[in-house]
DNA sequence: GCAATTGCATGATTT
DNA sequence: AAAATCATGCAATTG
């Protein structure tokens, strides 16, 4: 295996699982809040205990940036709600056991902006749910999604040269990125979809596209996307074609916003780039790299067979790439273009 | 030898 | 109409 690696056969889905069901039990978990909102499972009260946990000591500090791995410090609370691994079959573990978890940790994030404390910096890798076996010579790999008891075993930062030093004082305001192009035509129904899941996390978080930015048809003003304080903004965004969505495990880049919004290419060496999934527990490590193509270049993001799976992306879905204000990092969301019946 | 991955070429589409 | 961009197929390479 290659690029593709998984976070291991379980989380893959092993027995041909579709990985549908792994996204689709997490969203459904976190939508099926009773009728008093509450989730079948403890969380921490907003700027209360959850403030004192014994692992979240580090001082207060202002909100950090959003992204997976900016929530790591956090994490400790999250693997005493997962007490029951399973059963022989390492896949039901997996999806079973976990969503609950995935729903906890999606909630949490979603509301982690309202919380008096934050990790160090320090901290940023210490990610509870990665293995430390995620392969240093697997690129895409998907660090594991917590198996293995949810160990502590950090991830190696696996940066390439090429990445700047991962450390940095913790975002303060939100951030100023464009968004290089969208097209004048976003999907009204994919506003709809992430508009609706939005806010049946109850949260700010929304994404004013073309109809609401006049700054879009100027060019490269658009989408920015708001967890409360924290302000993200698009910095590439692609509905995805059948190849990208193929089993190649690679996604042509517009060249125009990659060339604006990624890191430069100088050379045919790839970069990996670490990716925070926006919604899972994950941070993708995806290769971009381009080749020649007449005159110009191709930009290919290499690695995304997992990415793609484990989101269920179709040809006609969306891949949004925002800033991280972590340098050399990079929040990603896959967006089904179809809404999908969440509770039936 | 086979499967997976990578690199390139070509044609369709868009600008 | 020409150029640029991109989707995709396929050959080459790699493990």
């Amino acid at each position: 295996m290659g690029g593709d690696g998984r976070p291991n056969d379980a989380a893959g889905g092993g027995g041909g699982h579709p990985h549908q069901f792994q996204y689709q039990a997490l969203l459904a978990a976190v939508h099926t809040q009773g009728p008093n909102n509450t989730l079948p499972f403890p969380l921490p009260p907003l700027n209360g205990p959850g403030a004192d946990s014994p692992t979240n000591t580090a001082a207060r500090q202002p909100p950090t940036p959003r992204g997976f791995s900016d929530w790591s410090a956090s994490t400790s609370a999250f693997t005493s709600l997962v007490q029951n691994p399973p059963s022989s079959n390492a896949a039901n573990a997996y999806h079973y056991s976990l969503s609950p978890c995935y729903a906890f940790w999606t909630h949490y994030m979603l509301n982690k902006n309202a919380y008096s404390y934050y990790p160090a910096p320090n901290q940023e890798h210490g990610h509870p749910f990665y293995h430390d076996n995620n392969q240093a010579k697997d690129p895409g790999s998907v660090p594991s999604f917590g198996l293995d008891s949810f160990s502590t075993t950090s991830l190696a930062p696996n940066m390439s040269a090429h990445m700047p030093p991962m450390e940095m004082p913790p975002m303060e305001g939100p951030l100023s990125v464009k968004e290089p192009e969208i097209s004048e035509d976003v999907p009204a129904r994919v506003v709809r979809i992430k508009d609706e899941m939005e806010t049946r996390h109850g949260v700010e978080l929304k994404c004013e596209t073309a109809d609401t930015l006049p700054e879009l048809k100027q060019g490269h003003e658009s989408c920015a996307t708001k967890f409360n304080s924290g302000e993200y903004q698009v910095i590439l965004r692609k509905e995805l074609t059948k190849s990208d969505v193929a089993n190649v495990g690679r996604i042509v880049l517009p060249k125009k916003d990659a060339e604006a919004s990624l890191p430069p290419l100088c050379e045919r060496d790839p970069l990996i780039l670490q990716m925070d999934d926006m919604v899972l527990p994950v941070t993708w490590k995806f290769k971009y790299r381009f080749w020649p193509n007449n005159k110009s270049r191709m930009y290919i993001l290499d690695s995304t067979t997992e990415f793609v799976k484990t989101h269920g992306l179709q040809a006609g879905d969306t891949i949004i790439i925002y800033k991280n204000p972590v340098p050399g990092k990079y929040i990603v969301r896959g967006e089904k273009a179809i809404q999908q019946t969440l509770n039936h």
